[in-house]
DNA sequence: TTCTCCTATCGACAGGTGTCGAGTAATCAA
DNA sequence: TTGATTACTCGACACCTGTCGATAGGAGAA
């Protein structure tokens, strides 16, 4: 569900312990995921799978839904960083952010049947949120309410579309896929927005 | 995460034991949670609540957030026809979908703090896929991979944007959401609807 | 180096989970 | 009513969870 307590404690540390046990906890749960769900996965073998023990993992995330969540959002940052998504061309960002969407399904739930499942979408929709946040910011229009609405409203339906893409049969090429989700969602900010 | 097992297999039952357990179940889950949060609740609990063995709890869900999902699912299908939702008339149907997702947040999730988390969403969001989807056959628009698409994202815009608006203080009421709601997201449906 | 702070380790704990086999009782059909 | 079927109960099982106090061990400053 929700964790209040250390929700987004597990960024800006300098120590060089914490950082090697937060990777090593991240890559083992990367690991384990192409060899069974989700649910399959405790938090002992993860910690082994790491060379941690058990304790060290809880003193890092209060559950293995946190360090999935982490490590969604790790993943999902670092993709977007790769792509050089950048927003200085308002026109181009909607299809990118799309496409990174798509892309970042695509890379990281195919390996064992269907990860796509919700404790991704909460860190994935709150980044793109983000992201629209900081593309109006940048273009000099102001924070409000209707506006943040909007950028929520897209947010989802481009994470829904793009959902929806992915758990198809046959499905397009993510490109053409994120050129269909710009073109159906850009409406929604045409009234808002600059 | 997901179920595949018996993920709707909480339906379709005539034998009145049947019926009467998992109603009980249901019931005991709803008195709960006024009083705690779903995280703490166990499934010894929600079976000594119902009066049921725990053994009977997993012969109807596999887990407690089976029962959350299917109870959830069962309080926004009842919210709906209390409200006489038809499809009779396109244009009013729209907002009475969002106005139902609104009520619905700010009904079965006043009690704790916030239940608004994910469990909640899998089960609203392809409610209200199939509302869509329903609605459009009943106005002859043929099923498409394109209306699915669109129903689609328009189902995760009205659900991120009723629950951008339940979590925001001073929230504005529900029918004026509602209508903010529409007005954003129709233009979503007119490319590829009649 | 030495000292301090913080992290990692270890063993143990009370409690929860999901499942099983065997027995009881309710339902439905013949 | 009888008999077959199915739901429910019960106790027990192995395992996982989240937390604790005590201890060892690196990191960085004095």
């Amino acid at each position: 569900m929700l964790k209040p307590p250390h929700s987004q404690p597990a960024i800006e540390t300098t120590d060089p312990r914490v950082q090697r046990s937060r990777r090593m906890l991240m890559d083992a749960l990367v690991k384990l995921l192409t060899e069974k769900e989700f649910a399959d996965v405790s938090v002992q073998e993860i910690a082994d799978e790491a060379t941690l023990n058990r304790a060290t993992f809880y003193l890092h995330y209060p559950d293995k839904d946190a360090l999935l969540q982490a490590t969604t959002e790790a993943r999902f940052r670092e993709l977007i960083a790769r792509r050089g998504l950048s927003f200085t061309d308002c026109d181009g960002a909607l299809r990118a952010i799309a496409l990174g969407v798509c892309d970042y399904l695509a890379e990281t739930t195919s390996c064992p049947s269907q990860l796509s499942q919700m404790p991704l979408e909460n860190s994935v929709i709150s980044l793109v949120e983000g992201m629209f946040q900081e593309g109006a910011s940048a273009h000099g229009v102001e924070p409000s309410a209707e506006v943040a609405l909007r950028g929520t409203a897209v947010a989802w339906a481009i994470f829904g579309a793009a959902r929806h893409w992915f758990l198809t049969t046959e499905r397009l090429p993510a490109e053409e896929m994120a050129a269909k989700i710009e073109v159906m969602v850009k409406p929604m900010l045409l009234n808002a927005s600059h």
